[in-house]
DNA sequence: CTTTGAATCTCGTAT
DNA sequence: ATACGAGGTTCAAAG
């Protein structure tokens, strides 16, 4: 439980230095809220000028100071960072967190803390459920019809030598089918399944491609037309209701004469 | 300035959605810290159980629910969300994130608060300095021989059909040249050129490729060099020393005889 | 160790 | 609105 978290308010330089870096040795989460300037050094380089800004130490490594606007930290240093705090030569709290490889150092020098706060977050091992890239794959290998009657899958994530298709098989009428799973389709999804077929053809086998995904680009579906690769889209509701009768009911999978 | 911070301690239900409605219409910076669950719909869905996590929501609608690990927010909503904060029936105080397009929707229920914070936090337009792939194309149009003794460019951001060329020019013997300019090239990048290159040969112009980077993956180099695409790698202190020396005494940039 | 591909990627920008 | 490309992308899996 969280109950042993700490705060303190405005403090001094001294206050701030001793209880950061009590809370660090204790690896605890750390909050901050400060005015402060930011030096970023590594795979670039950044300067960030004074202003308030929120300032996030997990146990983990991971550091982050958040501006007062946007979805992504205005600096960052991702898990795995070593994260210390010290005392400059004019008396200011520098926090800092650098990482080895590659070389990257986050320094922040703190103008003036309005607010910190420490403690042990609990969290119990979670149960995230989603509907990914993952899900419409499985549901593809429950039920093959969605997309098309009568084909056939064997190998999944079969190694090309230039990525790994996700689904190959064989339709009715005995060709080679590659599947590329995709959520949202762009031209990019469609090349890739290309380079597949590609490479199939270099090796001999001639192969059709068949690209599923939730959604098209326009230029996506072009590319796929111009190489005769069909295109089929899935409704989110249809994956969802295959996957939950699954879960419900899971019936065995069949997997059978894939290429060898 | 950020003085007119305020936060309060394990509140109740009722403190917390007050202290929660006042600072939203006040569009304030919010932080909270409590054991909660979460539930995503949107363009995914997920369900996180219960944990102690922190909440952020800024004033432009930047909605991050980050657990006790990890660089990014275990659920989020990006700026421009429409946050609120209500009672459920059963009496615990919800905060919800929602946006219209595409369709997506948080919600947090929180069981117990251990900490809430609010205010404004002001923030100067930031000076942030940063060596950027905008960085680098600046520096090879100040100084072309770094790229190929004799190069001249013309145009830049040149629209191909299929996206567009970084810069066009002319080598020294005449032949139009495409430059692919890339922090870091993967396949991806030489990829690009690539097509490029292709659509410029489907027009009946016969062109060069030059992809100039901080760094190539093996894979950039291999696929580039059976294209016969030319690989310039370029330090980035050189690139930090031509751009300082611009600033310093900024020169006349002469951009001609690019295609027309 | 590097490489590859996914992500509720986000974000800007141009069409 | 949609599409394309950049990002200090991060992250996990696989060779």
């Amino acid at each position: 439980m969280s109950s042993k978290l700490r705060h303190v308010v405005e403090p001094s330089p001294g206050e701030l230095l001793s209880f950061l870096k009590d809370a660090l040795a204790h690896r605890a989460f750390i909050l901050l809220i400060a005015k402060c300037s930011v030096s970023y050094y590594g795979r670039s380089r950044t300067e960030l000028g004074s202003g308030d800004r929120l300032i996030v130490i997990k146990e983990d490594g991971s550091f982050l100071v958040h501006s007062k606007t946007g979805y992504a930290p205005v600096n960052w240093q991702p898990s795995g960072a070593r994260v210390t705090a010290y005392l400059s030569a004019d008396g200011r709290v520098i926090v800092e967190a650098t990482r080895a490889q590659p070389y990257e150092r986050v320094r922040v020098f703190i103008e003036h803390a309005y607010l910190a706060a420490a403690g042990t977050l609990k969290e119990p091992p979670a149960p995230l459920v989603s509907l990914t890239e993952e899900d419409l794959r499985t549901a593809i290998l429950i039920d093959p019809d969605m997309v098309e009657p009568g084909i056939h899958f064997g190998t999944i994530e079969w190694p090309v030598g230039v990525g790994r298709a996700d689904i190959v098989g064989r339709d009715r009428s005995g060709t080679v089918v590659v599947v590329e799973v995709k959520r949202e389709c762009d031209r990019s999804g469609a090349e890739q399944l290309w380079r597949y077929l590609t490479k199939l053809h270099e090796y001999g086998v001639s192969a059709r491609g068949i690209l599923v995904a939730f959604s098209f680009t326009h230029e996506a579906r072009r590319f796929a037309r111009a190489r005769r690769i069909k295109c089929v889209a899935v409704s989110p509701k249809r994956v969802m209701t295959i996957l939950e009768r699954w879960r419900r009911s899971p019936g065995r999978r069949t997997f059978s004469s894939g290429l060898t």
